[in-house]
DNA sequence: GTTAATTGTTACTTTACGGAAACAAATGAA
DNA sequence: TTCATTTGTTTCCGTAAAGTAACAATTAAC
C-alpha cells in the first residue's frame, strides 16, 4: 500500500528536502544522484514513482525518462522537476511520456499533492470498481457497500477488506500469513492470531444474516470462503 | 462523437506541439494564433473545447474567455494555458468560467487527461443549465439556487460546489483527495482535513431541513452522498 | 474604510477500530 | 483417558480517524 518513491537529483540539498517531505507523509524513499544509480535502484526495488530532475550532469532527466519509456517501462510514474528557465526544452520533454511536472521552486505541499495525484491516477488504471457477489452477499467496491439479501450491512474497514478478499478468492484455503499479506499488506507486521480475531468479528457480523457458514476453518492450515456447505 | 478542439496560442511551436498530441489521441484540431482568428473559427465550426493561451498579444486569453462567457456561450469548454504561476491571476481565471487551466510546462499526458476530463464533464451535463435533484434537494445551476422541500436554502460557494458534486455523483464513495480534485480543482493545494470541515458546514446547513443524513461518512475511505438511509 | 462573509488551518474532543493478551473450548495425538 | 496444540471468544487499551469549534487571513460587500 505504501508507495516507494525514487528521488533523482544531483543536488544533495534538493534530495534531502524532498526525501524529508515525502517521509513525513509516510512514503518509502530511495534516492540517487545520477541516472546510473537510479537504474540500479530501479532494478532492485519495486518503485512506484520517480521524481526526476530535469537537468543533471551526465545523462539528463529527460534522456533517462525517455529511455525508460522506450524500454517499455510504462508502469512507473515519472514527475519531472524543472527549473524556471527550462522552457526551451519544454517541447523535447513533452513527448517522452512523463506524468506531471513540478516547477522549481515548489512547496512541499505541492510536491505531496502532485505525488499523490499521480499515484492515484496510476492506481485507478485497473478498475476495481466492480460488483462482486457470492451466495447472498454482494460487494460494491465503488459504493463501498456490502449487501446481504439486498440489505446493507455495515463492516469496519478491515472486515470489509477481509471479506472482499475472501469472497473474490472463493474455495481456496489461505494460511494466516497469506491473509495478512493480502488484506493487511506485506509491510505490516501483526500477529498471526489477529487474523483469528478478525475472522471472529466477520462471523459475528455475518451471523444475524445466516451466512457465517461461508467462512470455514481448516484446522492446521487457515481459513476458506465457500458458499457450498462443506460438512 | 469525436471532439473538435480549438487551440489558440501565438507561439507556433506550442500550437504545433499541442495539435500533434491531440491528433495522435484522435481529436479533430483547429488552431488560431489570435483571438480574432479564434472567433471566426468558433462561428464556422462546432467547437467542443478551446485550449487558450493566457498571454497573447492583442486580446488576451483571459479577455477572450470572459467575453465568450459574457456573450452567453456556456456550452464550449475552455482550458487556459498559462506560463505565469501568479496565483491571483489563476483565481481570476477560474472565476471567469473556464473549466480548467494548465500551467506550462505541461506533459502531453496532462494535456490529454485534462482535455478528456473537461469533455467528460461537459458531456455529463450537456448544459450545466439543468436542474438536478435527489431526494428533497433540488439544484438549479443556472439560477444558482438550491431548493429543499421547495424552499430556497443558502449555501456558500464552496458548499454549493461540494453539494452539487456529491449530488450529481450519488452512491459513490469519494476519498478526500478526490473531492479536492473535483470540487476545489486539481492544482489547489489544501489540506485533506479541510474537506472534513466543509462536510461539517454542509451538514450544518442541511440539518434544519432533516437531510444531513444524505451525506454518509465512510470511515477510512471518505464520504458518500445517498438518499437511501444506510442502516 | 469599515464590516461581514468565506475559507483554510489548527487544536481539541470524541469516537470506534485494531491489535494483543488472556482465557475457554475444541481438537487431535499418545 | 490425558496432554499439547489449535482455535474461538472476550476484554482491554492505545491510537488513528472523524467531529467540532475557534482562529486568522483573505475577500466581498456596503
Amino acid at each position: 500500500m505504501t508507495a516507494h518513491i525514487l528521488v533523482v537529483d544531483d543536488e544533495v540539498s534538493i534530495r534531502d528536502m524532498v526525501r524529508m517531505a515525502l517521509e513525513i507523509d509516510g512514503f518509502i524513499v530511495s534516492d540517487a544522484s545520477n541516472a546510473h544509480q537510479a537504474s540500479s535502484i530501479l532494478e532492485q526495488n519495486n518503485i512506484d514513482l520517480i521524481l526526476l530532475d530535469w537537468m543533471m550532469p551526465g545523462i539528463s532527466g529527460i534522456d533517462f525518462a525517455s529511455r525508460l519509456r522506450r524500454e517499455g517501462n510504462h508502469q512507473v510514474g515519472i514527475i519531472m522537476i524543472t527549473a524556471k528557465d527550462d522552457e526551451d526544452d519544454l517541447v523535447r520533454g513533452l513527448d517522452i511520456g512523463t506524468d506531471d511536472y513540478i516547477k522549481k521552486p515548489f512547496s512541499t505541499k505541492e510536491l505531496i499533492s502532485r505525488t499523490n495525484a499521480v499515484l492515484r491516477r496510476l492506481k485507478d488504471q485497473p478498475n476495481s470498481n466492480e460488483v462482486v457477489s457470492a451466495g447472498v452477499i454482494t460487494i460494491d467496491s465503488q459504493q463501498h457497500r456490502i449487501l446481504i439479501n439486498n440489505t446493507e450491512v455495515e463492516f469496519s474497514p478491515t472486515e470489509f477488506r477481509l471479506l472482499h478478499f475472501l469472497l473474490t478468492h472463493p474455495d481456496r484455503v489461505f494460511a494466516r500469513d497469506q491473509l495478512l499479506d493480502n488484506v493487511w499488506g506485506n509491510q505490516v507486521y501483526v500477529e498471526d492470531r489477529t487474523v483469528d480475531v478478525h475472522i471472529r468479528r466477520l462471523r459475528k457480523v455475518l451471523e444475524p444474516h445466516k451466512c457465517d457458514h461461508y467462512i470455514n476453518t481448516v484446522r492446521g492450515v487457515g481459513y476458506r470462503f465457500t458458499v457450498n456447505k462443506s460438512e
